[in-house]
DNA sequence: AAACAACCATTGTATATGCAACTAATAGAC
DNA sequence: GTCTATTAGTTGCATATACAATGGTTGTTT
């Protein structure tokens, strides 16, 4: 018995969130790699943030994507080691780096937004507006309770 | 702005959902950890199988897991350092080990699901079950689009 | 029986994640 | 102004993940 079948007698939804995003963190990563992108879905999580407003603290960053500033240190080094973006030194707060695209960072904007939306498109492919929104409601909801 | 009002605003369900998924995670080996049993979710979630049927094959695990067994083979390899479970060699087919719990590890499941069973309750407070079901359903058939 | 294909598991390598502990710098209280 | 608390970011450590390539083993074909 598959485990989807058994989470699926069983309620355990959260179970099969964790499946919905490690499968389409995976299938995404290929697409990524099958397109000639360097970079990885959670990369591609950072640099939205970038492409929706440069310049940006790693605080901030690590707040948008929910994720340990830990994490966003490395993704930062890897993503700076890649030469997509580069940490600038704030002179006003020594504290902080403001985080700055490259061109190369800005330029991959359009081929990896492309390639979101299509496999987007694929996931929903067959469900309704109203589906996605209700479920999405509840996703919300289930966010809130265990935060 | 948080990347989930952007992501609201932008119908990436499937962002949420990684959201949902990474901080159910957390909050589940903060409980784990909380109550002194030394175990991840990724390990939690390996013991279910094998407290589900006990004696399972690597390959087994892994397509119960939706997880590389790349991934298993190295959970495995912890579980095993902890002594939670055994790999056995069956002498029948020398490709395969058939992995056995240990008494610690079998003696872990009633602690583990109850912790389990405390989160997702928190975690779906004040959420119908026709609205759960509905967004399980959209789960099942999103995963189904990109598998 | 030999050659080939299919299968199970592991290792090498790169990436991602988070907690705890730390350094450095700024903000706030007095 | 000094002491303290808070904030931003990094490092050490342990864990998790997956692709590619490899080693053995079993099954199949001829």
């Amino acid at each position: 018995m598959q485990l989807i079948d058994f989470v699926k007698t069983n309620e355990l939804l959260s179970v099969l969130s964790g499946q919905l995003s490690a499968s389409l963190n995976r299938h995404l990563n290929r697409k990524f790699r099958a397109a000639g992108l360097a970079i990885t879905t959670e990369q591609w999580l950072v640099l939205m943030c970038l492409w929706n407003k440069d310049g940006q603290t790693q605080q901030s960053l690590s707040e948008q994507t929910s994720k340990d500033k830990t994490s966003i240190t490395r993704l930062l080094d890897t993503l700076s080691k890649h030469g997509l973006v580069m940490r600038h030194p704030d002179p006003a707060d020594r504290r902080i780096n403001k985080i700055h695209l490259t061109q190369k960072g800005r330029e991959l904007e359009n081929s990896a937004m492309e390639i979101v939306k299509e496999s987007f498109d694929q996931a929903v492919s067959g469900i309704s507006s109203k589906e996605l929104l209700d479920a999405k409601d509840v996703i919300v909801k289930l966010l809130k309770n265990i935060i």
